[in-house]
DNA sequence: TATATGATATCATCATACGATATTATCCTT
DNA sequence: AAGGATAATATCGTATGATGATATCATATA
């Protein structure tokens, strides 16, 4: 069960929040979101780095780590203008959906 | 500030939830969704109600009120278990970018 | 000098999101 | 009964996004 169509932007609030603490690269970050359950390949996570600097939230900062190159990310001004415009997000979702008694039973239905 | 990728997610989300609170129609989501701050058009709406029902989320029951036509919609156990998971993962981001002294200031950067 | 490894890039394709516009049926007003 | 106004939903075209597969590139190791 993938239903990812529901969990991309959380994966970006993921990504936004690992860049507020430090820098994050590719790779690193990848291995953050697994552990979370959330599986990217190479071919949907640069894209979406790609575009997370492009947009604005992100700002590249290029380094060599052990002889290998790196990108590291860092998050923008923008970025935490996001970050806590989900904050709020994510508080009206908690009281909507698991506060006051939220369901967990399955109905005969379907 | 739209930031639209990072919630629409979100909006999926709350329309699962009120759905499993009881029948909903399309005008009156998109009535509910606005109070919580996101405002779609009839193209983003339909589409996305259409998509949810297809992929097994949702269930159609077309009335007829005072006279006029309006599709209800109900959640699957499809749906259901997505909510489960939903709560689960709302759980984790709350972890991660709410508790714990999470910042909300702008430093100088960018 | 092969091969493995770490990290990132790109391509082709299919799915999605969205504004704009259309459709359909009923109600209200004259 | 004709003509809007209103409620609700549908559709179209386009631009954007997501994804698996594959490629690139530099370094380390055998």
């Amino acid at each position: 069960m993938l239903d990812r169509e529901f969990f991309l932007g959380f994966i970006k609030i993921h990504i936004l929040h690992h860049a507020s603490k430090g820098p994050i690269f590719g790779a690193e970050i990848a291995g953050e979101l697994g552990r979370h359950g959330y599986h990217l390949g190479p071919g949907t996570l640069y894209p979406t780095l790609h575009r997370l600097e492009k947009e604005g939230y992100l700002e590249q900062r290029p380094a060599v780590v052990e002889g290998r190159a790196r990108k590291y990310y860092v998050i923008t001004n923008r970025g935490l203008e996001v970050l806590s415009e989900a904050r709020a997000k994510i508080g009206e979702l908690v009281d909507e959906v698991l506060e006051k008694g939220a369901a967990t039973q399955m109905e005969g239905e379907e």
